[in-house]
Parts: structure tokens; C-alpha cells; sequence
RNA sequence: UCCAGCGUGGCUCAAUGGUAGAGCGGGUGACUGUUAAUCACUAGGUUGUAGGUUCGAAUCCUACCGCUGGAGCCA
């Protein structure tokens, strides 16, 4: 067996010898001496080989990126070396030479990266979102542990619908038909009447034909459910459970925040308590002049960002006449063709902005928000916002009654500030059988495929709730991405499935 | 499904009706401190597909395919 020693530790090695195994990140040779960039997945490195050296640096000579090899040598302080340490390399054995690497270190559009996702994860941007995503999972069920909960696996396979059946993927199931979960909610709750407090963690599927940068077709959920719980319980449990999540990846995954370019800040101020509406308190904050004359403000001060940006733009077009290099060039250009697309994304933004001004005045008591209503509602708040009660009609069959305004339910959404939009969405259950049944007529189900689930309010019904926490959305609000795509390995989108 | 844009070497792009080019990556060589090293040389293309207009098409037109962005839809 092979003695290894990993790169993030190697500060502790230093004058000490020790032995790498990793991949040729990118390489340079200067006659001489030749400098690889070595990767091992807890880090890179600087190593320098030596033609002092000869066996070692002749087995360098046609190795290309992503060669996988192990380096043993001595461990040095070096200023010179972007990381304060390098590794001056006394021996190589060569596991494969890569062929010619796809991915370079220049920029290469979507498609292609989204075809090569294989091997897009060994770069830096990748790795960092990947272990941001890993703590982000891990502190979810570290909090439910702490907190005593009872994790429950619902199946995959299930027979029917929670909600709305056109967005369920169907398989063939020893010739009868099955659908793949969307939730866990329903098998949960008869875990929570068995166990109290439980949640499961799974895949989740939607069929819904939506091709935007903040869907996938199948996607992770963290789901709890508990017993005895009313709606302010879950309030309490979401602004929880998000805080702790944040501080978490505060703690370990701070290197990799700012690797990703977030803006830290914003994230130390998501502590419980959060700021709560009802729905119809937000519906009254839409129609609210304040808040217009808010937003009016907004405009203004991004029509100025506007400007800034188009002055970034002029001052990088004077950079050009002094660069000579083609692909400092080629790269400033680059910069600029991305400043003037967020010019035109602001442009838009300010073309758009007094007609969701106007939407807003004109919100009526009754719609679900749309995406501008939930941005402008959330970019209120630094924290996330958490929005109680909406309509019963526009809320699924299985949400309580709200006994103080019967148009209502006892449910709860929560909006990730930032305009990331909702992460949490989870509601009070209806415990009253009459009720419930009431519900399912209303909206035209079929009871019978339920009695199982209808038994929860035969059985010692009590009140109970749980709410879903989409995966992905957070590990995009928290590393502040633009899409989705990026934050799970291997993402499924509308239409697409490679590789 | 709708709207808009794009499709040129492995990759990122240039060439707007008149000889298809650059940078990166690949190959060969030089160089003991590189940071997307540098320098020299070099290989690599039926311009997404099919049709049309034209003396001549990467460029104009039509259809299809693919991709991207947005809208819709959306726990």
C-alpha cells in the first residue's frame, strides 16, 4: 500500500518527504525545470521537477493535462509558488497519460461543457459547488439528528399522484402504471403518526415542461414531517434548519464561497428569526405606495449601476489599444461582450421594471405570485422571507383550512433573498376527515386510491406538518449561481440527459 | 409550446457576396522560476443538414436539425 499524503495538508509536512497521487492540472517547462499544477481533489499544488533529476523529468516530457501520476519529493515554503508551499520532486510514477484533454483552461461555451459534465467536475468551479452542496446535505441531517428526528425512506415507485398529475413521470410498472415520487409528504405523515418527528431525503421527479434556470426534472428534497406541529411550529423548524444549514457551510465551506466569487456578507445575515408576512399582508406590501416609491428608487439606482458599467466598458476598450497580446486580447474582449450582456440584462430589467411596478399595483388577492412578485417581495428582506396563508384554491388538497379565514391554509413558503425564490414550501395538514374528503370532492380526486393515507384522520388523527427544502435551490442561492445546472453532478433537465 | 439569437479546425472566435484566418489546445525544437510562461516552426476545415438565388455563398432566401437566452408552465 501506498503511503499518501493529501494537498490541503501539506503545510504540516514542510522539509518532510512525501508522496502525491493526483492528475496534471496544467503544466510549464522552462528548459530545465518544469512546473506542474498538481490536483488531488482536496487541493492543487505547485510541483517543480528538475532535470537535476533526470528520470523524473524525462517521464515528465509528454505528459498532458489530466495525466494521473504520483509525485514523491521534499515540501518547501516558496513565495513563488501560489500556494506558500511546493513540492520539489525527486520521483514520478506515471499511472496514464491523458490523451489531449477536451476542457481547457480557456473558456468554452455551455453545450460543450454540458456534454463533457464527466469531466467539468475536476475543475475548480465545480469542485468547490460540489463540496458546498455535500455540506449543505450533511448539515441538513445534522440538524434533524440534533433535533431528534427519525429518518424515514418513502419510495420512488408509487401508485398515484400528491399533486397535479400532468407533472408526473410515468413508468411501466409489470405492466400496471406507476409514477415516479414528487414528494414523500404523503407516506411521511404516516411516518410522523408512528415516530413523531421523522424526515426522508430523496430524489424527486417533476415531467413539467419548464426550461428555466431554476428547474430540473429530477432534483433532491429534504422533507420533514411532525407530529402534533401547527403552522407557527414550522416556521420555527424552517427558520431553524436554513440558519444552521448557513452557518455550516459558513464554517467549513468559506474558501470555497469565495472561490465561487459570493458575496459573504449577504449569507452572515441569514440568522432566525425571519421576517414573516401572510399572504395577505404581502398582497397589501404589493399595493403599498411605499413600496413603489421603493422600487421607483430602485430604478434609479440601477439605471446609475447601468451607467457604471457602461464606464467599466469604455475604460476596457482603452486597455485594448495597450494590449498586444492575442489572447489577453481576446480575453478582455471577452470581459467586455459580458459586461454589455449584464447592461442588456439590466436594461431589460429597468424596460420591464414599471410594468411589474404596475403588475404589483394591480396584484389581486387571490393569484399565485409569480416570479416578479416573489422577487420583488423577497428583495425587501435580507434574510428569507417567510410567507403564510395564501388561498385555498391555489394551494394542494392536503393543506388545513386556516379556522380564522376559511379562504385560506395554514401553509408556508419560504423565499431565498436575492431573488432566488422559493426554497421551502410546506404547509399544516388537514386532520379533519370530513374536511379533507370535502377537499378531494371539491377538486374532483378520487378518494379511493387514498384510504390508506385517509386512515391518518380514522386513527387518532392529531394536527401535524411538514414542509420540502429543494436541494438544488439552495445550493444556488448559497454559492450564488445563475442556473441550476450547476449545482448537482448530473443534471436532468427538460429534454436533455447527457451524459 | 411561443419569441429572439446562434451554428466556421479539438475549443473560443474572426472573415457580411470575391483566395476560409487568429488565439488556445496538439506536434517538433529552444530556455532553471513559471503563474493561461515565452519564442520559433508545424499539422489540423465538404463553414450543422438539404434545397434555392448568383458568374461566384460561411455570408442572401426556404425548410429541417441542434444549441443558448427569455416567456409560458411550475409544491
Amino acid at each position: 500500500m501506498n503511503q499518501r499524503t493529501s494537498i490541503k495538508d501539506l503545510p504540516a509536512f514542510v522539509n518532510q518527504s512525501v508522496t502525491l497521487h493526483g492528475w496534471i492540472r496544467a503544466i510549464r517547462s522552462s528548459g530545465k525545470i518544469r512546473f506542474v499544477e498538481f490536483r488531488d481533489g482536496t487541493g492543487t499544488c505547485q510541483c517543480t521537477v528538475e532535470a537535476i533529476h533526470p528520470e523524473a523529468f524525462d517521464a515528465l516530457e509528454h505528459c498532458g493535462q489530466e495525466t494521473s501520476l504520483s509525485l514523491t519529493g521534499t515540501v518547501r515554503e516558496e513565495p513563488r509558488s501560489p500556494g506558500g508551499v511546493e513540492v520539489s520532486v525527486e520521483k514520478v510514477e506515471i499511472y496514464q497519460i491523458a490523451e489531449e484533454y477536451p476542457i481547457s483552461r480557456k473558456e468554452h461555451g455551455i453545450d460543450f461543457l454540458m456534454q463533457h459534465r464527466h469531466l467539468w467536475l475536476r475543475s475548480p468551479r465545480q469542485e468547490a459547488i460540489l463540496r458546498v452542496r455535500h455540506r449543505i446535505i450533511t448539515a441538513a441531517r445534522e440538524f434533524f439528528d440534533q433535533e431528534q428526528f427519525t429518518l424515514i425512506d418513502t419510495p420512488i415507485f408509487q401508485p398515484g399522484a400528491a399533486e397535479g398529475a400532468g407533472t408526473l413521470f410515468d413508468v411501466d410498472y409489470f405492466g400496471s402504471p406507476a409514477y415516479l415520487a414528487q414528494t414523500g409528504q404523503l407516506y411521511l405523515e404516516t411516518a410522523a403518526m408512528a415516530l413523531g418527528k421523522v424526515y426522508c431525503f430523496g430524489p424527486t421527479f417533476r415531467a413539467e415542461k419548464s426550461k428555466t434556470r431554476r428547474h430540473l426534472t429530477e432534483f433532491w428534497m429534504i422533507e420533514p414531517e411532525v407530529a402534533f406541529y401547527e403552522l407557527e411550529d414550522l416556521e420555527v423548524l424552517s427558520e431553524n434548519f436554513l440558519s444552521h444549514i448557513v452557518q455550516a457551510v459558513l464554517k467549513h465551506n468559506r474558501a470555497d464561497l469565495e472561490s465561487l466569487g459570493r458575496d459573504v456578507t449577504a449569507l452572515e445575515k441569514i440568522q432566525a428569526p425571519f421576517p414573516r408576512v401572510t399572504y395577505s399582508e404581502a398582497v397589501e406590501l404589493l399595493h403599498n405606495p411605499e413600496l413603489h416609491a421603493k422600487l421607483e428608487a430602485e430604478l434609479a439606482s440601477e439605471q446609475a449601476r447601468g451607467e457604471g458599467l457602461k464606464n467599466e466598458v469604455a475604460e476596457k476598450e482603452a486597455q485594448l489599444a495597450q494590449v498586444s497580446k492575442a489572447w489577453k486580447v481576446e480575453k478582455l474582449k471577452k470581459e467586455i461582450q459580458e459586461l454589455q450582456d449584464q447592461i442588456k440584462e439590466l436594461e431589460r430589467w429597468i424596460a420591464n421594471q414599471p410594468a411589474h411596478i404596475q403588475d404589483a399595483k394591480s396584484f389581486e388577492w387571490g393569484s399565485d405570485f409569480g416570479g416578479d412578485e416573489e422577487t420583488i417581495l423577497s428583495r425587501q428582506f435580507d434574510a428569507p422571507l417567510i410567507v403564510t396563508e395564501y388561498p385555498k384554491e391555489i394551494k394542494a388538497f392536503y393543506m388545513k383550512e386556516n379556522p380564522a379565514d376559511p379562504r385560506t391554509v395554514r401553509n408556508l413558503d419560504v423565499l431565498a433573498p436575492e431573488g432566488y425564490g422559493e426554497i421551502i414550501g410546506g404547509s399544516q395538514r388537514e386532520d379533519d376527515l370530513a374536511k379533507l374528503l370535502a377537499r378531494m370532492e371539491a377538486e374532483g380526486m378520487d378518494p379511493e386510491p387514498y384510504q390508506w393515507y385517509l386512515d391518518l384522520r380514522r386513527y387518532g388523527s392529531v394536527p401535524h406538518g411538514g414542509f420540502g427544502l429543494g436541494i438544488e435551490r439552495t445550493v444556488s442561492w448559497i454559492c450564488g449561481l445563475k442556473h441550476i445546472r450547476e449545482t448537482i453532478p448530473f443534471p436532468r433537465l427538460m429534454g436533455k440527459m447527457m451524459p
